[in-house]
RNA sequence: GCCCUCGUAGCUCAGUGGAUAGAGCACCGGUUUCCUAAACCGGGUGUCGCAGGUUCGAAUCCUGCCGAGGGCGCCA
C-alpha cells in the first residue's frame, strides 16, 4: 500500500488529482499540477483546485465547473472526496494511507544530490581582528546551508576562505614595526593586534602599509615571520569561538594560499586577452556592463583580493567540479561579486553560471553599521557567553535537578543566538539589541528545543510501549491530522531552502511544526483522554508514533540550523 | 548623480498570483492532581509606503514616485 508514495507523499496524492483534472478538463498535466493549492483553512480540505482558469476553456462559470467536477470525481486510494465550495474544488485525502506514509521516517535524508557537489564559502574572517557579532550571519547561514545540502544527499565542501593576505596585513606589519615591538601577544593577542590596526588607520601612512604588504608578497623573511605569528594567534582565537558555536569547516584555505597562484590566475586571464592596463593597473574593463573595472593587479604591482578569488574559484572547480559554488557574504559586496562573475563569464568558463553570491543584510549596532574598521563591534564570544549565562540561570530556576546542566545551557544559549539569526529571511538587516538576542520565549530557538524535549520526554516515559505496529487509523483528532500534514511537508521545505539558499525556510517551518504540536499537546491538559500517554493502549501506540515523527523532524530540523536538540532541558 | 536591496499591526517578522492578510513580542485576562508553564487558550489592532498598469483575481508581477539602508577604479 505504501509503495505508491515513492518518497513524496503529498506528490502522490496530488498526482491522483492531476490525473482527474486532466481527464475532466482541457488542462495539460503540468498546468493542472501548477494550479493545485493548499486551502487557507484546513477544515475546507487538504488540497484545492481554484476553477477560475477553467472558466474560459469550459465556457462556464467557475462555481458551476467546481460543482460539475465534484459530481464527476471518483475516490482513489489516496484522495477520498472532492467538495465544491464556491469556485473552489476542495479535496480530502484518505487519512490512514497518508498517516502511514507521513510517519514512515519523515526526517529521512534524500538522494536529490547524489553525485553532485556544493561548495560553500562562509565565515572567512580577517585575521588580527576578533570575531564580532556580525560574523555570526555568514557563519550561521553558511553552516546551515551546508547541512541542508547534506540532507539532500549532496557532497558539500565548507570552506573558510580566511582573510589573511592583502594590504590590510601590510598595515598591521607597519603598525607593529612602529609601535608594537616588545608587546606581549601571549595574552589576548588579537585585541592588541587590532588596537595597532585601528591606530594605524588613524595615524599611519597608507604607503607604509602597501610597502610592507609588498615585502610580504615578495617573501621578505621578517615580514613573513611576523605575519605567521599574527595568523597563528588569530586562528587559535577563531577556533575557540567556532567551537563554542559548533560551526565547522571541511577546508581552511586562506587567501594566502592563493598568493602564489594569483600569478597563474592572471596568466589565465591574459590568455583570453580580456586584460588591459588602465592608469597603471592591470584590469578587466567592464564598462559596457556599467561596472567599474575588475582589478587583477594594482599600479604598484601587488595583487588584490579579486585576483586571489579568481585563483580560488579555478582551484575549487578543478578540485570539486562543483554544481554550485556559494559565497555567503554580506550584500555590501554585491557589486564586487557581479564583477567577479562577469569576468568568469567573459573567460568563457563553463561553470560561470554555477557561482552565486548568497548575500545577507547588514548588522547594525546602536543604529550604525557594525564593522571592525570602525570599531563599532560587539564581540561574538561575549554575546555567546552572556546567552549561555542567562540560560544557566533559567535552568537553576526551573529545572535545578537536570543532569547535564552545563551542556544544556550551552546548547540552548547558542541555539537561541543561531535561531535569532536564521529565523528571518537573510536579506533582512539586523539591529543588534542585547535584550532581543537574550529573549527565550515565543518564536525562539529555546521554544523549538523545548518542544523537542517535550516529545523526547514523552517517548522516554513511554519506554517499551513504542511499537511500529500502531493502528494509525485511531488518529482521528483534527489536531492529529494537522500535525501529520505538517510533518509530511518537511522534505519539501528542505528542497526549497536549498533551492533558494535560504535557511529561514527551515526556521519558519519548525515554528509551525512546534506550534501545531504544542496545541495538540495541550489538549491533554483539558481532557486526560486526549493525552499522548492515554489510558487506551491502542490510542497511545498510535499517538506515540505521531510524537515520534515530530521528535525526529524537530531534531533533524534543528540540526539543519546548526542547533542542538537536548533530550531534556 | 548612478546601481542594488528593503518598505505588511506599536515593535520584530511570516505570507508557492487566489477563499476572511497571519504569527511572536508588548498589554489585559484565563489554563497546571496531568506527558516539563521556556507551554497553551481568549481579548485588537492594518490606506500591505504612494500612484498607475497587467490579470477573472495583486501584499505578491510591471512602471514611476517617496522613504530607509548599502554600494560605486587600485581595502577586503
Amino acid at each position: 500500500m505504501r509503495v505508491r508514495f515513492n518518497g513524496n507523499l503529498m506528490e502522490s496524492s496530488r498526482q491522483d488529482i492531476v490525473d482527474f483534472i486532466v481527464k475532466e478538463t482541457p488542462l495539460e498535466p503540468a498546468e493542472a499540477a501548477d494550479i493545485i493549492e493548499t486551502p487557507p483553512d484546513s477544515s475546507r480540505g487538504d488540497l484545492a483546485l481554484p476553477c477560475f482558469k477553467l472558466a474560459k476553456a469550459l465556457r462556464n462559470k467557475p462555481v458551476v465547473i467546481a460543482e460539475d467536477l465534484a459530481a464527476a470525481f471518483q475516490p482513489t486510494e489516496l484522495v477520498e472526496s472532492a467538495l465544491a465550495t464556491g469556485p473552489y474544488l476542495n479535496f480530502r485525502l484518505a487519512r490512514t494511507p497518508f498517516l502511514k506514509a507521513a510517519l514512515e521516517d519523515p526526517a529521512a535524508p534524500t538522494h536529490d544530490g547524489d553525485g553532485r557537489t556544493i561548495v560553500l564559502d562562509y565565515g572567512s574572517p580577517n585575521i588580527s581582528k576578533h570575531l564580532a557579532y556580525h560574523h555570526l550571519r555568514t557563519l550561521s547561514i553558511g553552516f546551515s546551508l551546508k547541512r541542508i545540502f547534506d540532507q539532500l544527499g549532496y557532497r558539500t565542501v565548507g570552506i573558510n576562505h580566511l582573510g589573511d593576505w592583502g594590504t590590510t596585513h601590510g598595515k598591521l606589519l607597519a603598525a607593529w614595526k612602529m609601535w608594537g615591538e616588545g608587546i606581549d601577544l601571549t595574552e589576548d593577542g588579537v585585541t592588541k593586534l587590532n588596537e595597532l590596526y585601528v591606530r594605524f588607520n588613524q595615524e599611519g601612512a597608507k604607503e607604509d602599509g602597501q610597502d610592507w604588504f609588498r615585502r610580504l608578497e615578495q617573501g621578505d623573511a621578517e615580514a613573513r615571520a611576523l605575519w605567521e605569528q599574527f595568523r597563528e594567534i588569530s586562528l587559535a582565537e577563531f577556533d575557540e569561538v567556532f567551537s563554542m558555536l559548533g560551526v565547522t569547516f571541511d577546508v581552511m584555505k586562506g587567501e594566502s594560499h592563493y598568493a602564489d597562484l594569483a600569478e597563474d590566475a592572471i596568466r589565465r586571464v591574459e590568455a583570453t586577452g580580456l586584460d588591459e592596463i588602465s592608469e597603471g593597473a592591470q584590469v578587466v574593463m567592464l564598462t559596457d556592463l556599467d561596472m567599474p573595472p575588475f582589478f587583477l593587479r594594482k599600479a604598484d604591482g601587488a595583487t588584490v583580493y579579486g585576483t586571489r578569488d579568481l585563483a580560488a574559484v579555478f582551484d575549487r572547480y578543478e578540485l570539486y567540479e562543483f554544481d554550485r559554488c556559494i559565497y555567503v557574504v554580506d550584500m555590501g559586496q554585491s557589486l564586487y561579486f557581479k564583477q567577479l562573475f562577469a569576468v568568469l563569464e567573459r573567460m568563457g568558463l563553463p561553470y560561470a553560471g554555477r557561482v552565486e553570491h548568497v548575500s545577507f543584510g547588514i548588522v547594525r549596532f546602536g543604529g550604525k553599521k557594525t564593522g571592525s574598521r570602525t570599531g563599532n563591534v560587539v564581540l561574538l564570544r561575549e554575546v555567546v557567553t552572556e546567552a549561555i549565562e542567562r540560560i544557566r540561570a533559567i535552568i537553576e530556576d526551573k529545572n535545578p535537578d537536570l543532569a547535564d546542566k552545563e551542556g544544556v545551557a550551552r546548547a540552548v544559549g547558542v541555539g537561541a543566538l543561531l535561531f535569532s539569526d536564521l529565523s528571518a529571511k537573510r536579506v533582512k538587516d539586523v539591529e543588534f539589541v542585547w535584550e532581543d538576542v537574550l529573549t527565550f520565549e515565543g518564536h525562539t530557538g529555546p521554544y523549538l528545543q523545548y518542544t523537542h524535549a517535550r516529545c523526547a520526554s514523552i517517548l522516554r516515559k513511554a519506554g517499551e510501549d513504542v511499537g511500529d505496529d500502531a493502528d494509525l487509523s485511531l488518529l482521528t483528532l483534527p489536531e492529529e491530522w494537522e500535525l501529520a500534514k505538517v510533518l509530511a511537508r518537511f522534505t519539501d521545505r528542505v528542497r526549497i531552502a536549498a533551492r533558494d539558499a535560504e535557511p529561514s525556510v527551515i526556521s519558519q517551518y519548525l515554528l509551525l511544526l512546534a506550534e501545531t504540536f504544542s496545541r495538540y499537546y495541550n489538549l491533554g491538559n483539558e481532557n486526560p483522554e486526549l493525552k499522548v500517554l492515554a489510558p487506551d493502549p491502542a490510542a497511545r501506540a498510535a499517538r506515540l508514533a505521531l510524537v515520534g515523527g515530530v521528535r525526529d523532524v524537530l531534531a533533524r530540523g534543528l540540526f539543519l540550523l546548526g542547533m542542538k536538540a537536548p533530550e531534556e532541558m
